[in-house]
DNA sequence: ACCGTCATGTAATCGGTTACATGATTCT
DNA sequence: AGAATCATGTAACCGATTACATGACGGT
């Protein structure tokens, strides 16, 4: 058994074949746009390697369809379970970081006040997207994906306070 | 000439040398370090792999030192001026995302009140530092830098409120 | 029957992470 | 002068990104 460092996507996939019960690679990447993948995204093709990797080290099975397709379907085992329970129980990294694209520009110099009316936009549409995806009655029985999403929208929310403050900003005033 | 694809980290690595005007890779890691390493972090390996990269492609110029420890030193070329600059100015991709492992976490299942306990101490101590850093007279000359800091207090400040709320929110009870 | 699109998967490449390694300095 | 720490650098491995490829299926 080959053993492997379990990496955020790996948790990804744990965390989602716990909510699923079983999942083929597919299943996973739909379920991962429009809910995780908001705010961490995962390529698809990392959604085939992923369980694969997974599989050899016995965090979760593998079984593969016999005729047709041979989809493979991919469930927990009980030390993929454990895995995943130590890590949302332990304390978590101290670090993080911020990585937004637009803040790195902002910092190299871009002109803020037109940087600030793009940035605006998208984030505006980020927001109205949430604020829309919160109100499906599926979160209700979803107390984590619930919080994670108004964490979402409450930094979607700051994003639109300070770019909007850049944007009114005139541009040459000092301060 | 080589052909690279320019990620990230090859406009941090621009972006410094800009702002440097000529660097070896040790003094790009000590500028990252308590600058923009604090919402985009390069380990420091990256920094001497980066510049070569830049430099077989023609963004920057290497020059490596006669005698002694034969450090590298790498500046600008035309190019790559021109690249950052484009860069800078070029409207910012869609897509962004959160990427927070506390928030991961949280949205598969941790228990919110003791995670927020853990992730209020982090973040409570990430925005004192910055509210220190923001003090500097440094900054005031460097309108990127002092903005992208604004810029990371405010999301600092952001996740103080939200972590807060869930560490206040009593356990059992109902919202 | 054909075509377009969605479903499903694999291959190759490369950047990034981790770990290791050695030359300078400084302090005692 | 020895030890500890900082400065400086390289190597190897591996996860992630990108691109490609084929099968199924619904519509006309």
């Amino acid at each position: 058994m080959k053993e492997v460092t379990l990496t955020p996507t790996s948790y990804v996939v744990l965390g989602l074949l716990s909510l699923a019960g079983e999942a083929t690679p597919y299943d996973l990447k739909q379920i991962v746009a429009g809910s995780v993948g908001n705010f961490w995204a995962i390529p698809h093709s990392q959604l085939y390697a992923e369980p694969a990797r997974l599989a050899a080290a016995g965090y979760v099975t593998e079984k593969r369809e016999a005729g047709g397709r041979r989809r493979k379907h991919y469930a927990l085992t009980e030390r993929g379970r454990q895995a995943l329970e130590q890590w949302t129980t332990a304390p978590s990294e101290r670090s993080w970081e911020l990585r937004d694209p637009g803040i790195l520009k902002l910092f190299f110099g871009a002109d803020p006040a037109s940087l600030a009316q793009d940035q605006l936009a998208t984030h505006s549409e980020r927001l109205a997207e949430y604020e829309r995806a919160s109100e499906a009655e599926l979160l209700e029985t979803l107390p984590g994906p619930r919080l994670a999403l108004e964490a979402g929208i409450g930094h979607e929310r700051e994003y639109v306070r300070f770019w909007s403050k850049l944007a009114n900003r005139k541009k040459t005033a000092g301060r």
